[in-house]
DNA sequence: ACTTTTCGTTCACATAAGTTAACTAATTAC
DNA sequence: GTAATTAGTTAACTTATGTGAACGAAAAGT
């Protein structure tokens, strides 16, 4: 029995597609099962299986990608109502091309692939909504390879502060820095020059 | 009547994945048309709604997104075996991100929204065979963020080199070049260095 | 064939971001 | 509460790529 109030966030993040009816919702939530992880602990690490897909209830996360250089790059910043997990790494069986580490302690309902695929195979709503999620992150990440290469750092960090005040306000700036591709260095010299009327 | 071997690329496509059977492609290609399109014509135009998804069966084409200062950045090359358009303007109906213009006189098989939506219903290898095609261009299109952001100009023109000497042979520099997201005067220096050996 | 346009290269100079290092402020650990 | 660590800023200098211009080679148009 669902203790009152557990998959509220869920349910509303549901609800804004229209997909899924209550009855569907409450099918999906039957496979999840509730974590909580401190600060700095991850949800998933680069090179490992990634073992399930999971829905932030509260707290953030960082997904970042280190290269052989040890230089990080950070993939995407999730809060309340974001889906985590390396989906090609669940799919595929491959190593995690990315790790995901918590910045703000989080509880996260998440599920492994068996749960996962049962809920798709049980829930034809669910199926669809998933089919559509996928082809929206296509589309998002088709758009930021656009976006990436032709802002400046400054035209980035511009567009993040109006688009995405969120991530501004509670994310430590060497971390935004590493997601707009640039140094913490960089970063600071950005937000001068803005300061300063250019 | 399908002309012999008309689909021959098509189905040496498809038969790679193992989802769809004999019957299935030939369900498939009843919903196609042939398009023949010769350099410089335009299959997508960026701003425009994309009416179709292509199958190129000869000939090569080239995707890219023009900003608002006039600079283009080429988003891939497409060859024998690619598939071509804007899906999120075909789905959706928003104008087209991109446009896609021919580079060498092209053979394309085409099918409209309709079509593409009859065969995904009628078909259910094809609707199978899409929805894994769809997660691995997502995977594929993430991984490229990753390279985007950590390898410098030469080394992604090295790694062009490298896997994908087709596109170093067939393709003129300056695209090249704003494939990378360079000039083409930069593609020029990064390559002199190479050949002095650094 | 001849002309025009496009392509690729090179150069000198400009600019954005990286690097190293020093310093202070803020946070965390004990 | 204090020490240790992490985060953010600044500065001087380096490096990669952009910019504008010139030139010859190649390709396309007639």
């Amino acid at each position: 029995m669902e203790p009152f109030g557990t998959f509220s966030n869920l349910r509303e993040h549901f609800a804004e597609t229209n997909i899924l009816n209550d009855e569907d919702i409450a099918a999906f939530t039957s496979f999840l099962t509730v974590k909580r992880l401190k600060k700095k602990e991850f949800f998933t690490v680069q090179g490992e299986l990634c073992r399930s897909i999971g829905f932030v209830n509260s707290g953030c996360l960082r997904a970042f990608h280190t290269d052989e250089k040890g230089d990080e790059f950070t993939m995407y910043f999730a809060f309340l109502n974001w889906w985590i997990g390396d989906k090609t790494s669940f799919y595929s069986g491959t190593p995690s091309r990315f790790s995901i580490q918590v910045l703000e302690d989080c509880e996260v309902f998440q599920a492994d692939k068996t749960k996962w695929e049962e809920a798709l195979d049980q829930i034809p709503a669910f199926e669809k909504w998933y089919r559509i999620k996928v082809r929206k992150s296509y589309e998002a990440t088709q758009q930021k390879i656009i976006d990436t290469q032709i802002e400046s750092a400054e035209e980035k960090y511009l567009k993040l502060l109006k688009n995405s005040p969120e991530i501004v306000q509670r994310i430590p700036q060497h971390y935004i820095a590493s997601y707009l591709g640039i140094k913490p260095q960089s970063l600071s010299r950005i937000r001068k020059n803005i300061s300063l009327g250019r």
